[in-house]
DNA sequence: TCCATTTCTTGAAGTACTTCAAGTTTTTTA
DNA sequence: TAAAAAACTTGAAGTACTTCAAGAAATGGA
């Protein structure tokens, strides 16, 4: 337990054994069961989450009632809404465990007492943040110049394995489509 | 000249007059004319850039041969390809000059430097990319909730200054629907 | 100040999706 | 291991957009 973070952060950077300590010793393990709510809509995003093992999502409900997910997050990622945690405004969004899940949190109040301290935290969360906009921008290419069925496709080949874990009308919502459309796409009827 | 860099960054993180200076000297001032391009598509973004004046979009062409802009960067922040900057394989993108521009550059290798021999930057950059990704994920959330008008009227809404200085067809890409249509939408046709 | 270029507008026709409603299959729970 | 819940499928009807083509208006450069 918190291994994997530990083995995350020591690939970018090196912490002392001392840092190691003060970093844990600010950690809550949780274990999350499949369906469980991290976050709720209304509630402040006051924390940064890791997980360990299992997968994550955060989604939203529109006006429709429908469910939105807007995020997943795997093994060695972290997932939050990063605008609540800044601003502390109530979220918009829910983070819920896809499957029996087990994640680090790190209470906003600590973590910004652990980043004066250890500075190197600094470029582990500097790097960590780089990769995950980046992603985010090729996202947001995608979702601009390609179809459904191309996103669909495109998503299969790249996350084969991920796209088995995942129940398809939560793929069909981060992809932009309803999960009838996707249920069309897969029997090859469009 | 790279005044409005130091004071961006001083407002986050003290850097000392030796480390101004050292980060002074690696960076690039550059002046952009209206419709000047910073960045081609296939070629590598090897830096950060900061906008100091002005106002700079980052855009790709489709298949039909439109233009459809991903991001837009006014005075203060920065704009560039991050997944090709961390892999350093061609970029998908333009980054042009909306206006004509002043912005700073900082190659690549000279960043990654200077990120080592100057923590305290690494606390910037991080703080630079939790606002941005929070930004973006907020984006996105309107990508899936909203219709084409209501995102209009809502960056319209927040973003009333911005909207005068930009043409309605590169904000119409990127709020993710055609030039025509927007029209229509300004019109109250629809 | 005039010509060229860029930007914006309009309407008509087309399309890539969504929505709805109902039924089927799969998974979970007691 | 049966019942309940969750996830997936199907077809029909609707809609929020796009595309095209052409012209009008605004802007910029010599």
């Amino acid at each position: 337990m918190s291994e994997s973070l530990l083995k995350h952060i020591q690939r970018k950077t090196e912490l002392t054994p001392l840092e190691q300590e003060k970093l844990l010793s600010k950690i809550e393990y949780r274990k999350l069961k499949k369906k469980e709510l991290l976050l709720e809509e209304g509630s402040v995003c006051d924390f940064f989450c890791f997980i360990e093992k299992g997968c994550c999502r955060m989604y939203l409900i529109n006006d429709k009632g429908n469910e939105q997910t807007l995020q997943f997050g795997i093994e060695d990622w972290w997932i939050m809404d990063y605008m609540s945690y800044s601003t502390e405004n109530p979220s918009d969004f829910y983070i819920q465990a896809v499957e029996n899940s087990e994640v680090l949190i790190i209470p906003k109040n600590d973590l910004e007492q652990l980043l004066i301290e250890i500075p190197k935290l600094e470029r582990y969360f500097r790097i960590v943040l780089q990769k995950t906009f980046a992603a985010t921008q090729m996202r947001i290419k995608f979702l601009f110049t390609m179809s459904a069925e191309e996103r669909y496709h495109h998503f299969n080949n790249a996350f084969p394995v991920f796209v088995q874990r995942v129940p398809q009308y939560m793929l069909a919502s981060y992809l932009d489509f309803s999960a009838e459309f996707m249920s069309k796409i897969r029997a090859g009827k469009i």
